[in-house]
DNA sequence: TCAATTCCGACAAAATGCGTCAGAAATCCC
DNA sequence: GGGATTTCTGACGCATTTTGTCGGAATTGA
């Protein structure tokens, strides 16, 4: 059922730098799934979660997220399930994500709001981690939930110029 | 000794996406403090932790990648540490940081280097991902260890005036 | 009323991050 | 040679986070 995490990549001292969790990569993917799937009624959870091959349970938990964003509509009870709450042209990736993991913070350093690392003066290197935090929010948002839908077919970007 | 992490970001479910860990943020301000302070002599170990208020313990473990990476030269014994191994201007962050980390691996979907996902055909998500990694490695590239050692005045490069 | 479905909180196992510690090996200075 | 200094290495421990599972409550349609 679950054949991802094959310890194949032992280079240094564990894995190398996962930046997003397993969240990410589900609620992505649900995202994308229901995108496809979503044809006027709604979508329940199990066929979702059957389609994807996903952990039905923990997918549950983690759609919470999304549902609070705004991103999709919820109905309950028999022939319930779930709906995009836009069209999908119209939801960037960098909403999804971040209402799935959070606020993308590169480094523990940046998230208190106000003073950068306590070291304020000479801490050039906030800059650096700064300029990062930029940079994967553009990437992610240069994608929308859109381009990903449509099958095959490397994406043409529908926003962004290149890279 | 330790204030960081003070909980002051309950956002959502934890924390946010912290994409990268303590071990870059110590290995970068070693690495920068090591830049200022090396003029001709190798600089000990505990006169860097003691100048960035750094574990030294940890540091020590965490340096190995740097010298396997061969980003810095060391010297046992007595009167030993470490130095530069290449002039700062010629070195980039990103080195520094995949020498710490390992590879930027944004998803545990892009680890296994020939397939993405096992699920080649229909997973389009995997080019987000890619696009990601892409984008943190150009982030952290576009930076020489020069650039950070210099001490005040904000990098000179585009976009990053905020707030 | 019954079945389907979302919603919610508690729980648990495993992985990971962060750091300490003790000691071995190398090097310099007297 | 001997002692002081310093890097190097592996083992260990603790706390937190991740990745789920489970049971049941609330809601809705038939």
């Amino acid at each position: 059922m679950n054949e991802l995490q094959d310890p194949a990549q032992r280079d240094l001292h564990g894995s190398g730098a996962v930046t997003f969790s397993m969240r990410s990569e589900y609620g992505v993917r649900f995202m994308v799934a229901l995108t496809r799937m979503d044809h006027g009624e709604p979508v329940s959870l199990t066929d979702i979660a059957d389609q994807e091959d996903l952990p039905r349970a923990y997918l549950e938990q983690i759609i919470g997220g999304l549902r609070d964003a705004g991103l999709i509509d919820s109905q309950r009870g028999a022939h319930g399930g779930y709906r995009l709450a836009r069209p999908a042209s119209e939801v960037r990736m960098g909403e999804v994500v971040r209402a799935l993991e959070g606020p993308i913070v590169p480094m523990a350093c940046l998230a208190a709001a106000g003073s950068p690392c306590n070291r304020a003066d000479n801490c050039t290197v906030s800059q650096l981690w700064s300029r990062v935090r930029d940079s994967v929010n553009e990437a992610l948002d240069s994608f929308t939930l859109a381009d990903l839908a449509k099958p095959g077919s490397p994406v043409a970007l529908s926003s962004s110029t290149k890279h």
